[in-house]
DNA sequence: CATTGAAATGATAGCGCTACCATTTTGGAC
DNA sequence: GTCCAAAATGGTAGCGCTATCATTTCAATG
């Protein structure tokens, strides 16, 4: 390759050249064209009203309605090394919780005119790596992601890429950039005092498998084994566990497990409101008076949780307030406005209902 | 303004520029310089690496791998005028049936390297109208909606875009570009028949206030009335209606005020899953017995609807192949192939369980 | 009227990549 | 070895907008 003659310029006119522009697209230059006025002019009539002056902005908002000019943000966001848009990365996009954070999210941002680009990683930390490294590619100014489990690879990607990043839904010292979340291994032991404040003495947890799921599981039963009220005699032995994708049906039959397991229980704490649900379901069908004879809070204090019989005690967890803080912070960061607080814990509240 | 001397070129040397480029940002030429090809063969090794010989290939993937590049997808997008994004619009971020439509979409596009923009219309057309703007200054390559209800204004932007656009959730003759959705006037006769073979001779409907909604229940009440089936003396005495944003706990308080109305009642259609799931436990209050004494049946076979105590007869449409067959449309316009069937009914089915 | 500084506007060049035409290289056939 | 076509590679220019420096215009002051 080295070796090679270096091609001579062509004698070929210029003017023979193609177009290669977008037919029938009106551009910039054809609103400055009809408004008189340069184009970058019209595009401060546009960006930055305030230094134009009134004749000409009306111009250019004339022209702009004559021809029916939409601006191409890939150029400007090229030319300006602003995209105004943020990336969102969700393990699923039918998980409830998840969704509520990302809603918020979407409305602060769409206040001051930025877009959200969606993506699954589908809890696998390959699919979220490789998404990562496309959403790079679209140069967001911001990077929210729903966990703080990443690849050694992902982690390394995104801290070069000089993007903003905001890790939700978990709470730990060490963020990639910046972090607002709750930490699911305080949550077990404050479910665990309010159990036993609520008269139980045989308590046990109820819980998929996912990572953030097991540790408050297991915070949960290790502290309710510290105040001796759990229903086995090990923290282990008063957990059942449940394949991560619970649903009623899985947390119905997990109970059933359970309590033939471990009879005596009068206290139980779920991974969700929806493996409450089925508890709830299955307590009933055994005859079991909730809250008498078997307390049960569930996580997350989905909508349906006030309208369960009895209303669900739950765990509550501000989703939305997480999104909308993500979008805060990046927006401040985009300004170039100091961020003191890289670190925001929204944590979380235990909603008294019926069923606790 | 036209009077205006125009400005002299600057004497200016072009050297003393500042640099506009992002500092510290690895471009295609750094990769190419290093891979000792040049920038335009380094783009084909990316992008079309089967006209790229197998040396030249490896010694760009080196330079890639030793550099750390990524892709800057504005400008390539810009200079090839295809973006590879796909916008989406929902009404809600939070609501199951759409996001399973948005989940399929989303996988499928990612199989061919797309990312998926995402927008919130809030059931708002003005609302809609902005959201679309703004979504049309990303030149997606296609667009996606999840309803055929848009302004005129609205339909006037999509149509002059120049952008694929699929509707989605519903079925009319005179989409703006492609459709892919159901009828919902065909799902009301379709219900009142299968609850008439059910032996049902008394039948109603409780139903949300929205758009769709009211429509699957005015042909339901209508296909009852010519039955001779309803409970009420009219059609319109047959309908219970509810506001839009249903829960659980709104469709059980529906279901006893519509009780109280007609007692004799033996078979209702609701308007979702929810509705019916608060119908169940009304019923169960009452002591009526599901599907003996009521049968009940549900819309969106959502995932609870087979664990509820009856399991849940209800019409499902098939969401996710929605959101497939939307993404499939949309990448053959932008491969240039023949679209043929632009109008898709994916229909809908009556699946039967336990509850009617 | 002249001067000055702020406001308004314009010119130049570039953001980072790729469409498309041009040129070179390679391999096979005779 | 020559010729030819296909494969491989490169040069030019542009996609549509905007950062930044340059120039012009305007308004206030002495």
């Amino acid at each position: 390759m080295k070796s090679r003659v270096k091609t001579q310029p062509s004698a070929s006119p210029a003017s023979t050249r193609k177009s290669r522009r977008a037919h029938g697209g009106v551009t910039l230059q054809d609103v400055a064209r009809l408004a008189g006025v340069s184009p970058i002019t019209a595009s401060r009539a546009i960006n930055q009203p305030d230094v134009v002056s009134e004749d000409a902005r009306e111009r250019v908002q004339r022209a702009i309605r004559q021809t029916g000019y939409t601006p191409n943000l890939l150029a400007g966001s090229l030319a300006s090394s602003r995209s105004r848009l943020v990336a969102v990365v969700v393990p699923t996009l039918t998980g409830p919780m998840f969704m509520e954070t990302i809603q918020a999210l979407t409305e602060r941002l769409a206040e001051v005119g930025y877009q959200v680009i969606i993506g699954q990683s589908g809890y696998d930390n390959a699919r979220e790596d490789e998404l990562l490294n496309a959403i790079i590619g679209r140069r967001p100014d911001g990077i929210v992601l729903t966990g703080v489990a990443h690849s050694a690879k992902g982690r390394v990607r995104l801290a070069g890429a000089g993007i903003p990043v905001v890790e939700t839904w978990d709470f730990i010292p060490t963020p990639i950039d910046m972090l607002v979340g709750f930490s699911h291994d305080s949550i077990g032991p404050e479910v665990a005092a309010f159990l036993r404040q609520r008269g139980c003495k045989r308590v046990a947890v109820l819980s998929a498998d996912d990572e953030r799921a097991v540790r408050r599981a297991k915070s949960f039963a290790a502290a309710a084994h510290a105040l001796r009220i759990t229903a086995g005699k090990t923290a282990n032995s008063s957990c059942e566990w449940l394949p991560a994708l619970t649903s009623l049906g899985v947390g119905r039959r997990g109970f059933a497990a359970l309590f033939e397991r471990l009879p005596k229980l009068d206290g139980v704490f779920c991974s969700s409101d929806v493996v409450a649900q089925g508890v709830l379901a299955e307590a009933q069908a055994r005859g079991l008076r909730v809250p008498e004879d078997l307390a049960v809070v569930g996580f997350g204090d989905l909508a349906f949780a006030p309208d369960l019989h009895p209303p669900l005690t739950t765990v509550r967890v501000d989703a939305n307030e997480m999104g909308r803080i993500a979008g805060d912070l990046i927006l401040k960061r985009v300004a170039g406005e100091s961020v003191k607080t890289r670190l925001v814990d929204v944590g979380f509240s235990i909603v008294e209902r019926g069923s606790a």
